[in-house]
DNA sequence: GTCAAATATTGAACCTGATTCAAAAAATGC
DNA sequence: GCATTTTTTGAATCAGGTTCAATATTTGAC
């Protein structure tokens, strides 16, 4: 039995370094140029060990997907557990993407790039049930915190919709801005800048949409609204995100995106 | 002056032969499946000609990507001039993307794809830009039914955010669950059917968050919302669209998606 | 401790397919 | 008709993902 264990241990130890090359790999030079041949050597394994532990590089991709959402999850759990009214801790949800996005923009570039048919149909069927699994927690803190508005009244639901149903309208307004962010030069193109300001008011106003109690009132007809939100989303900040609100870097981004090679150059 | 024309134009059509080419492979084949050198043959021009007209792969991609712009706009058109309320018309603009997305569901995988940041920055910096210039018309057709909301008085805008500031949360709504539909086992994960209706009922909520005038009233607690809304939907289409609502293939997808080779099997 | 069997690792060879470019062909214009 | 320029060709090159026969290591029995 040991012996298995050990050997079962070790076998995790060694993908879990895979793992970190290949994001050490991707915040250095990018997603594009990542080289499963490099991710070994740099481990000092042979290719052929690596292909032992991901079917292929999309299988990688993902795997690195689903390991990171559970760094995702961590400010999640920070918001499940933040004494606060439900609606402002659904805020929190986005917000707390929005925070990560901005310190890891290769996180969230990679999720999208995984997301996508041609990379998620390339990975193993293991691999993305894993995957899916691996972000069942965010899943979960999303339906308890609606859940529990719903219980207390915050939030009527006289459709008797499903948690997620309710909360669907939010995610996949995070994942497009997201989207809309990393397509480079297309919100510059129509003038759009602080693209993640204006998705939190948006948010804001959907939660309004939803009747999500208390209201998040904006009719006094002045500019000082951005304030106002401002001001609250600092407040969350100084609460819940005290670490993540200084500078926005890749956290193993040891040299500047500088480095990275530049196709048509 | 005659002479540079006629080759002008015939570059342009063979750069059209070649996307039609490569949309036709999409369809049948899936887009990881394109080859390069097969578009070449299939339109009988040898590989290198093929790379007059594209950088690489990924640039072939973005430009029919930006090719099929044209045909969201048409929709887009539609709207434009229907002579209904401002809100309908916002409202409609997310309901021609969710038809289109069905009955071309290539279109937006494609469109998914490229909007990634490693498949955009392969192309190069011209074909990006014709792409961003390409998808110009869609955002034209927000601004204007934007401003004509304003204009009218059924918008308040007491921050005064541009038109597309107020539409953006729509708009990365809409993308966000194209994104989301196309991942897999993702939303079955959740036990989220329907994607569109919810997406569509979220528009509504959205719209109603903004004060976009007539609310669409859902305070009645029955389960009638879904039908009101469906109805709604159907009388949209009936009148706007009514050469959409019928079966969902891609256009051109002559054989049926199980020819796709399947990696691994 | 030794050895055969079972397991794990290696990395060079293989393979696919994108990209290039020297040679061949076609078009131009004198 | 011919020299020059432009265009096309497709075989050769190249890159890098993936495989697998050979090699090394570990195991467990004796």
């Amino acid at each position: 039995m040991s012996i298995q264990e050990r050997k079962q241990r070790q076998f995790a130890e060694r993908e879990q370094q895979f793992l970190d090359a290949a994001k050490h790999e991707i915040c250095q030079r990018g997603i594009l140029a990542v080289q499963m041949a490099r991710i070994a050597r740099q481990c000092d394994y042979s290719t052929g060990t690596l292909y032992q532990h991901f079917a292929s590089k999309e299988d990688l991709f993902v795997a690195l997907n689903a390991e990171m959402a559970a760094q995702r999850t961590a400010l999640f759990e920070r918001v499940r557990q933040w004494r606060a009214p439900t609606r402002d801790r659904m805020f929190a949800l986005t917000l707390a993407d929005t925070l990560f996005a901005q310190r890891q923009p290769e996180h969230f570039r990679l999720s999208q790039y995984v997301t996508t048919e041609v990379i998620w149909q390339a990975a193993s069927p293991e691999r993305r049930q894993q995957c899916l699994e691996a972000h069942r927690p965010l899943g979960e803190v999303v339906e308890q915190v609606v859940r529990e508005a719903i219980d207390k009244g915050d939030l009527p639901n006289p459709q008797q919709l499903a948690p997620l149903e309710l909360a669907i309208g939010q995610w996949a307004m995070g994942v497009g801005m997201h989207t809309l962010v990393h397509a480079e030069g297309l919100l510059q193109y129509y003038d759009l800048n602080q693209p993640y300001e204006l998705l939190l008011q948006h948010v804001q106003r959907h939660l309004n949409a939803l009747n999500w109690q208390p209201l998040f009132d904006e009719n006094k007809n002045t500019t000082q609204n951005a304030e106002r939100l401002n001001h609250y989303v600092a407040g969350i900040c100084n609460t819940l995100f005290t670490d993540l609100c200084s500078n926005h870097q890749c956290r193993d981004n040891d040299a500047s995106n500088a480095k990275r090679k530049k196709p048509h150059e």
